[in-house]
DNA sequence: GGCGATTTCCAATCGCCATTTGACTTGCGT
DNA sequence: ACGCAAGTCAAATGGCGATTGGAAATCGCC
């Protein structure tokens, strides 16, 4: 065994993300993540300093990992209504699809409900981007200068019809209506939600007629 | 100091509910609820038999309070759009309202993201009953014979635009995104979310034409 | 081949927390 | 008065899990 610098570093991370992710931080034990990583106890916070130190560095890893796979489309590029889709097509995939490095989307709802130190990195690393690009999108598809807050509700609208799959996945899979997330059970998913964002934000522009132009184009 | 027979273990119900809320199960210590309710750490053994059990008894006691407060309005009455308004404000104000016994709905998410072993109850009492609530009257806003998993499709979309604010609030908060919970500030969210759903499945319902009908109709 | 630095491992240590124990108090029937 | 059952309490008990100290192993390098 050759203690190559830093080999069971990389052991550990890998190992850490699905472990985290199944039981939480809480509920995992450094002893269960080193035998996964096939190390001892001690090498945890020989390289990392902390468990919680340690947790961090994986939500970083994972988030590095995930974004280099499957990076983000430009949601300003082409027609608002097929910018939303392709957004959502690529949202959805990277969240929900079962095979990839789901995890770290699981570790992400795990940090909403019930959030550790390491929230705030992760707000500011993984989620306020995604939000910051959703958000010209629904703008697009509402009249010029619609309220902020009309714009938010969209927003939120749109975020809440894909998460709750993973928020509410447990919850789903014992109500037996947890949908197919192969490729084209989540094709036909991103389909429904897609259209039916469109329509209900078709709906709030045509009664928000854009606030305070009344004097300025009469 | 009268030992009159349940009148602490009352108290102990009533100051465990806000508790595991805010730090949830795994990290609300039985010192912490026996600080709360003024009396001895042996009190929950004696009167619950242990900590799992004493917190089922805190979401079934939370449920009963709950329901028996804001009881859930008949789903299947009057028309079918008024009936989605008037379903979605009972649920979104008994569900976001910040004054009310608002904890049980906080339990409900920890237990979505962090199953314990009290989920499965909590989904036969408390969601189970939500679900088949709602999907009658978001069936009747599609066409006859609509497909089962365009209904789910469909109650998911709706169901996804409240929890989004139950789930995600830790997120939103940080983001400063979230949005006012009085009562007025509800009931334009709720107006959003209605106009919203309401536009989402009406569009759906125009693309989907019954299936299986081609024969019976023609 | 020896040497210092780095990494791994084993065996404590320490604190935390649910649960138990056994003594004490109170209310109540006889 | 007495005894019994139910409730309360302070002080263990026991286990679990993160962290650490120091010994052992391995490497790069001269």
């Amino acid at each position: 065994m050759p203690p190559r610098a830093d080999e069971t570093r990389a052991r550990l991370l890998a190992a850490a993300g699905p472990l985290f992710a199944l039981h939480g931080f809480r509920d995992t034990g450094v002893k269960d993540i080193c035998d996964a990583a096939g190390c001892n106890v001690a090498a945890v916070n020989y390289h990392f300093g902390s468990k919680q130190e340690f947790y961090a560095a994986v939500l970083a890893e994972a988030h590095q990992h995930a974004f280099a796979e499957h990076p983000m489309p430009d949601p300003d590029q082409g027609e608002a209504r097929a910018a939303l889709t392709a957004w959502l097509s690529w949202w959805m995939h990277s969240m929900l699809h079962a095979d990839r490095p789901e995890w770290l989307q699981t570790l992400m709802a795990r940090e909403m409900a019930d959030p550790t130190p390491a929230l705030d990195q992760m707000v500011e690393r993984s989620i306020r981007p995604i939000y910051a690009a959703l958000t010209p999108v629904v703008r697009r598809l509402l009249p010029r200068g619609a309220r902020p807050s009309v714009v938010r509700d969209c927003v939120h609208s749109v975020i809440g019809q894909v998460l709750v799959y993973k928020h509410a996945a447990p919850v789903l899979r014992r109500l037996a209506i947890m949908p197919d997330c192969s490729r084209q059970g989540l094709d036909r998913l991103v389909a429904h939600v897609a259209q039916f964002s469109l329509a209900g934000i078709a709906a709030i522009a045509n009664t928000t007629p854009a606030p305070r132009q009344r004097k300025a184009l009469r």
